[in-house]
RNA sequence: GGGAGUUUAGCUCAGCGGGAGAGCACCUGCCUUACAAGCAGGGGGUCACAGGUUCAAAUCCUGUAACUCCCA
């Protein structure tokens, strides 16, 4: 083979882009149903058409893509489904942007105009977080990429709605909805954000009808007072016992409304007395449908005060409460004001202040949809990793309120439900009627709203699928196997997907949830656009490359902790990049004369029993952790096994073999183990690096079409070797102490030294002398003596390791006080060790009580220490 | 107000009933024919605090404090 020349430092740059698009070109990551097999299935959690990758993205997309390149080299037809999500709001906010720079609104070019803008835009620039998802190596079925807004799926998105209705899960009515002022459009409760503010507690006069009397009632919104019809006490609140019943006058616009008494009323709050705006709080409107009270609305959608707001026409909210406040100060109506911290609700996409709001729209029952969606989690139908996110689960879901599914925005699924002019009826079908279903009259209007963009994320697992047309596709890889999310969209979506997948389907969606953490900043907080604290992927993989930030990510994804990305951390997973590369370099400058042997039929040495062990061993362990999606474990055992025993030991073990030209069986076996270790460990890290792993591959001899079909790494359990894994162990040990005596004694660890090693224990003897060679070569040793009871030569340095003392001659090397610090200092240590463990043995409920196997080996540490220790002193006490 | 999580070396984090770990940073010595993005060695921690369970607690339980998040 001819012997290449590769750079020293590893530039991804140039690799990346080019073994994506040879990915691409050889079709690996197309996924076909496969009759007889079992398939392996994803779906993406769709980025908003709008978006561009950010962290979070990277994270969850690394994740999944780890999980789908694993199962794809296992042999598996695996799908992992990408695609877009239409993201009603956020892409109307920034298509609206567009317009405000020409200086135009949504109004102003109509509702046709705009929906032909927005999917221009979309055209234009939706493509930008998927060529981004490529960039990290993502290898999704990109010839089955979907988008929420595409025909068949607005297809299904209609038969949703419309079976939602005959059965009596949806309906439409007018009630108090979150209502953005700025957006103006409902939201559904959980897509508003509360946030502690400081605000004032007014305590407002209500003077009594035809009296001097009056109750003082407090509130944060003196604005609504205008909306006020009546006021509320608790029933047993003996204060106000004689007022219930009576009339009181609503200050400033001199309404008449009764006092009226109410269990809801707490009254240990404020005063005790609530004033009711049924068509302002969602709570008044409870109250106000008990008493049956009128419903005064006194704003307008964009959050001005309207005509029922008397003198306050055509204020905004705020100024509204200003100018109430004054005015309530001025007619001696107000008794005090007390600051007050409360929260307040916001609009999770423009963050203006919700203003609860009367309102018709669609809504959809929850609790029927919500039980099956319960009892599939309860039952282990399907599981939450980690665990506890299933309580999360539960909690919102015993909890559920009906959903507001209409939205009145322009860009979304216009709601398939039209109003006949003539006779009110309301006509609900998937295909656009012609004629009244009862009145025949064509004098039909479709309803102007959209659905929350949810309502059609919930169907993403199937619909994508080809749903409700039964696919093959359909059949053969749904139920999908895992979903990877972040938990800050259990409920929006997650949720969701496993009542509308129950309900319509009647299969789980997926097996697993895994939820990972969020990605936040140095100092915790949630990355996002408007904190401006965004790191940008993108600038990290230009700066450290795709597989450094997916190694960094997955070794971070530890279950249950938030992620804070720090540049050391790259640095160092570069660094491992590198490391990579450079014992790829050392490998394929070493393969002179390279001939593929069957490295069963000779004997190995120690070293290669032992690389043989360890790397079975990570095998095993790297699956476990992976199958319990534990990224951050399996990460560091390839990274571990990789530097620490690879690089570390092996590669230098085997450098005496391939130089040396007289041993050419050595040369030959050496060789072929190198290269059969790192194809193994290159295949095992793949789905984790997948850029450097098919560069480095590709040069290997004997390489394949490609790493991303190559096989998965199995464990052979019979190359794991607990002997081998021993005896290297103490060959490591002894050569660990030579140095950190030449070291500590200021001695090169480049200076040929004599060594004594003495040791009874004749199976430790045969080790140390078949393999002294390792000792010699990575110590720097030129004379090795072994026995059985040597005595220390005059002034010599002295270590103990697992009973073997060593002695080194210093005549000439060193001061000799040196080494008495040395010493003193490791005795000390030892002593310090010895004293615990004697303490724990010297306990007889430990000795009662403890598991055998702890007891014995507790026995074992202290005879070790022991001895060591007194031989220390003796050695001590020689210099 | 209810719930969840976190607190381990200077920093970022593993470990989660039986000998306190990694990476980075720091100190010392090395350009030893793969790698200075490296090699070898070293220093550094009453595992937040207080109780409890246990022969044994960083690890399990209870409480306290600080920080973070979710829900109302």
């Amino acid at each position: 083979m001819a012997q290449e020349t590769l750079p020293k430092v590893y530039n991804p740059h140039e690799v990346e882009a080019k073994w994506y698009q040879y990915w691409l070109d050889k079709g690996y990551f197309h996924a076909e149903v496969e009759p007889g097999k079992k398939p392996y299935t994803i779906v993406i959690p769709p980025p908003n058409v709008t978006g561009s990758l950010h962290m979070g993205h990277a994270l969850n997309d690394t994740l999944q893509d780890i999980v789908i390149r694993k199962h794809r080299m296992m042999g598996e037809p695996t799908l992992w489904l990408p695609g877009t999500d239409h993201a009603g709001i956020a892409t109307q906010n920034v298509v609206e942007r567009q317009l405000a720079s020409e200086g135009l609104t949504r109004q102003d070019v109509g509702r046709e105009e705009f929906v032909r803008r927005t999917w221009e835009w979309k055209e234009q620039y939706g493509s930008r977080i998927i060529n981004q998802l490529k960039r990290l190596g993502a290898s999704c079925d990109w010839s089955r990429e979907r988008f929420t807004m595409d025909e068949g799926y607005s297809a299904a998105v209609r038969r949703e709605f419309v079976q939602l209705y005959h059965e009596g899960l949806i309906y439409r009515g007018n009630y108090i909805v979150n209502w953005c002022p700025r957006c103006l459009t409902a939201l559904a409760d959980i897509e508003v954000e509360y946030a502690e503010e400081e605000g004032n507690f007014y305590y407002v006069k209500y003077m009594v009808k035809d009296s001097y009397d009056y109750i003082t009632v407090a509130t944060t919104r003196p604005e609504t007072i205008l909306g006020d019809t009546a006021v509320a006490v608790h029933p047993e609140d003996a204060r106000y016992k004689d007022f219930v019943g009576q009339t009181v006058i609503v200050p400033i616009i001199g309404r008449e409304v009764p006092v009226i008494a109410d269990d809801y009323v707490n009254p240990e709050f404020g005063t005790g007395a609530l004033k009711v705006t049924p068509a302002h709080d969602p709570h008044d409107f409870e109250i106000g449908e008990r008493h049956r009270l009128e419903r005064i609305s006194v704003f307008t959608t964009e959050g001005m005060m309207n005509k029922n707001a008397g003198p306050y026409e055509g204020m905004t909210r705020f100024e509204c409460r200003d100018a109430i406040v004054k005015d309530l100060m001025e007619k001696g109506l107000l008794v005090k004001v007390e600051p007050m911290t409360h929260s307040v609700g916001h609009c999770y996409r423009c963050d203006t202040v919700i203003e609860p709001y009367l309102s018709t729209q669609w809504f959809m029952s929850m609790k029927p949809l919500a039980e099956p969606a319960i009892k599939a989690v309860e039952e282990g139908k399907i599981s939450f990793v980690p665990v506890q996110w299933a309580k999360t689960y539960f909690d919102w879901m015993y909890n559920i309120r009906d959903w507001c599914v209409s939205r009145q925005l322009w860009w979304g699924h216009q709601i398939p439900a039209w109003y006949c002019k003539d006779c009110d009826e309301i006509i609900v079908e998937e295909k656009e009627p012609t004629a009244c279903t009862k009145c025949g009259s064509s004098n039909l209007e479709q309803d102007q709203d959209v659905f929350d963009t949810w309502f059609s994320s919930a169907l993403w697992p199937f619909a994508t699928l080809g749903w409700p047309a039964e696919t093959e596709e359909l059949k053969y890889f749904y139920p999908t196997n895992l979903l990877v999310t972040s938990h800050d969209i259990i409920f929006f979506w997650v949720a969701r997907m496993i009542m509308q997948g129950l309900h319509f389907t009647g299969e789980i969606p997926f097996h697993d949830v895994y939820v990972h953490a969020l990605v936040r900043d140095e100092f915790g907080r949630k990355m996002s656009k408007s904190r401006g604290n965004v790191i940008d992927p993108l600038t990290i993989i230009d700066e450290f490359g795709t597989d450094a930030l997916r190694f960094t990510l997955s070794s971070m994804a530890t279950p249950g902790r938030d992620i804070f990305l720090s540049r050391e951390r790259l640095e160092g997973f570069r660094n491992f990049a590198n490391k990579l590369w450079n014992a790829s370099r050392f490998v394929l400058m070493n393969l002179k004369d390279y001939e593929r042997i069957d490295i069963k039929e000779f004997d190995l040495t120690l070293a290669d029993q032992w690389i043989l062990s360890r790397m079975n061993h990570t095998t095993m362990q790297v699956e476990e952790a992976i199958n319990e999606y534990n990224f951050a474990e399996a990460s560091r055992l390839i990274y571990d096994f990789f530097w620490s025993d690879f690089a570390d030991w092996y590669i230098e073990l085997s450098k005496p073999r391939l130089y040396r030209n007289e041993d050419e069986k050595g040369r030959r076996i050496a060789q072929n183990l190198l290269v059969t270790i790192m194809d193994h460990t290159l295949r095992l890290l793949h789905p984790f690096m997948p850029f450097i792993t098919e560069e480095i591959w590709q040069k290997l001899p004997g390489a394949g079409e490609s790493i991303v079909i190559a096989p998965w790494p199995q464990a052979d359990s019979a190359m794991v070797n607990d002997t081998a894994e021993a005896d290297m162990g103490l060959l490591q040990s002894v050569t660990s102490s030579i140095r950190s005596i030449k070291s500590v004694l200021g001695i090169a660890l480049t200076k040929p030294v004599k060594v004594l090693l003495s040791t009874p224990d004749e199976s430790k003897r045969a080790v140390l002398e078949s393999d002294n060679s390792y000792i010699k070569e990575l110590a720097w040793v030129e004379e090795l003596v072994v026995g059985s009871d040597i005595i220390k030569p005059e002034h010599s340095a002295v270590d103990v390791e697992q009973g073997v003392e060593i002695f080194m001659p210093l005549a000439g090397l060193v001061d000799i006080e040196e080494e008495k610090k040395r010493l003193s200092k490791e005795f000390a240590k030892t002593e310090a060790d010895a004293e615990k463990s004697r303490k724990k043995l010297a306990n007889p409920q430990f000795l009662e009580k403890a598991a055998p196997a702890v007891v014995d080996k507790e026995k074992a540490k202290l005879e070790e220490l022991d001895e060591k220790a007194s031989k220390l002193r003796k050695q001590m006490a020689s210099l």
